[in-house]
DNA sequence: TTGAAAGCGATACCAC
DNA sequence: GTGGTATCGCTTTCAA
């Protein structure tokens, strides 16, 4: 026995073969697992691979077979607990294809997503999952599928881009929501993004470049329309990228005469923020202002009130399209398909009806 | 097993000489950026790869330099905000110093992480950031630090391994914490973690494999001692692992006769199960039970009460632990340090002193 | 079943 | 400066 360890692991499919007493061809058949090897062999050459303490250099065996066995992944933001918990879904479902994933923020800046890609092009991953920070600028996307990496959206989509797409329903969810306080009396209702125009002002959908921001806007504005609710686009509120600008927009809104009695939160992230400022400021939910935010984050059920929300099936989009993704990636053809997930409105205890009285009110505020 | 996907992005440094007019070594030499070129055939060459879109190869870089240009990291759990924004920390920190970050979890199994850690050394990772899973079982970690591949603990230390490491003062905030209870008056407090023997039991502190988390109990134990308070181990609380089993902890403690007066939930997941058990079983916090919760996760401060918390600076943890992983790969040498990064008591309002009767009347109990 | 040798796409050393 | 060429560790024909 010889208890000297390899001190640099150097150790190479030609080491194991030398030792072994065989050609490297073979060497590398057993260790890589491929082709026919006869049992006495195959034994040798296992035990001296372990004796040397051998390591297959995956960059080496990439090289020749084109394939990485790596799933890149662009998202917006890591923190944002709505993508923590979509990548848990795409990791869950990559380790069980035998894939490893590399994970980039893009901090929804499309110059840093063109740096992540290009980054991950180089490193050659075999497919990519991207949340694309615009949907108006996706040349390097579509650059990428061109050079043959498969491809799935994840939460936004794209019209031009001809590739997988996992979304939620955001566009009837915010719909359903906007109908809801509608229906409660609220005609003053504002919708909160992070999501930002050159002059932070809102025209038309058509200027939001987040794909699933732009449909639920669509979808708040559809159901406004339909209550014969007109101008409701100056309710669409951009900009909401720091605690500090939500707190700013806020209370801007807050304090203004004409001041919103419900507040629609595009993520829980900006939820949290109006929640926190309400009770800074004293302002009793759901009272004084109903407030209702996307994505079910766990602390939703527990503050006081708890907060009405959309869930949407977050781990299930993170899951899917890292399935259809594998799914490409064995080979499977056909042509891109375009999965959209069911939201669900949670009604909790943050959204209240208007008294008639006030109803009134708040119609000749309007005439 | 399945054929190689058709990647017509077959553009290589032989390509661009071709059409440049130069050699494979010269264009290689402006398309790598080093050695030296002149002016002309270097404009004749960008313009060339420019041209044929020429995308370099990392993997085929990384064979011959030995260096790949990627950090792997290996966490507990992705949706856990604790790692979240510590990996958030890392990736910042990474990219900065031109590197990419693969992300694996190992779902707090030694099992998983050790696949990790191999499937990360295969691709031959540059560096690894570890959060160990268990600090005793570390074989494999000691035997990728042997193989010549610097490592950082994250959050969790090993006395056996000479390596990078960077903590949080948990013992310190544990005693604090415990402390400040103690003069409160209570003498019941539960130490809730996700962390778990064989037997669900606790008994010594060594018992507990992840270091954080016995860091806590020890600074919890020292507190309790230093009072006086014995068999205080009996209040250690172990198997915390979901919200169901979390639910069945706490339900029974609290249903006893001698339910605790103050809970302290060792991570932010644990403290928002608590929370909610609570509130669902019409317990009033802190009425009658203090809550403390490790990690000011940003909804600790909404909750009505809000939470008073150990804040730990978990971005800066991360951040740290990739600077100094950094470092060493940039050659610097010189023996492992160990970085304490201080913690803050952020007192807010789950936590109420015991009146004096019922002080007395808890210690008759006690005796 | 096994072995010899040709790549994969870049870097690096060494002449010129 | 520039061009030839060995090299990295593995997979993969093609013969034997």
């Amino acid at each position: 026995m010889d208890p000297t360890p390899p001190r640099n692991n150097a150790v190479t499919v030609a080491d194991v073969a030398r030792m072994a007493g065989v050609s490297k061809a073979t060497a590398a058949r057993v260790l890589g697992g491929y082709g026919t090897v006869s049992d006495r062999v195959r034994e040798a050459v296992t035990l001296a691979a372990r004796n040397l303490n051998y390591r297959p250099n995956e960059l080496a065996r990439s090289m020749t077979t084109g394939r990485s066995g790596t799933i890149g992944v662009v998202v917006g933001d890591i923190e944002n607990p709505f993508f923590s918990l979509a990548v848990r879904g795409i990791t869950d479902i990559a380790r069980q294809a035998g894939f490893t994933v590399i994970l980039t923020n893009s901090g929804e800046n499309t110059e840093t997503e063109k740096a992540a890609i290009r980054a991950l092009l180089a490193k050659r991953v075999d497919g990519l999952i991207v949340s694309p920070a615009m949907e108006s600028d996706v040349d390097h996307l579509e650059e990428a599928i061109r050079s043959g990496c498969p491809m799935v959206l994840l939460d936004r989509g794209s019209r031009t881009l001809g590739v997988d797409t996992v979304v939620a329903d955001d566009g009837h969810a915010a719909e359903d929501i906007t109908r809801r306080l509608i229906a409660g009396g609220h005609r003053r209702i504002a919708y909160l993004t992070a999501c930002d125009t050159p002059d932070h002002r809102f025209r038309l959908p058509s200027d939001i470049s987040t794909g699933s921001v732009r449909r639920r806007i669509e979808g708040f504005l559809r159901a406004c329309h339909e209550a014969g609710l007109s101008g409701m686009e100056d309710w669409v509120r951009l900009g909401a990228l720091t605690p500090a600008e939500t707190q700013r927009i806020v209370t801007a809104m807050l304090t203004d005469k004409h001041a919103p009695t419900a507040i629609i939160a595009s993520d829980s992230v900006i939820g949290l923020d109006v929640f926190k400022i309400c009770r800074d400021r004293g302002i009793d939910i759901p009272r004084d202002l109903s407030l209702v935010s996307f994505h079910d984050a766990d602390w939703t059920s527990v503050t006081t009130p708890p907060v009405t929300v959309v869930r949407q099936p977050v781990y299930q989009l993170g899951e899917k399209a890292a399935k259809l993704l594998v799914e490409r990636l064995n080979g499977n053809g056909g042509p891109a398909s375009r999965v959209v997930l069911k939201t669900e409105l949670v009604e909790r205890a943050s959204v209240a009806d208007i008294p008639a009285e006030q109803m009134s009110e708040a119609r000749q505020e309007k005439v």
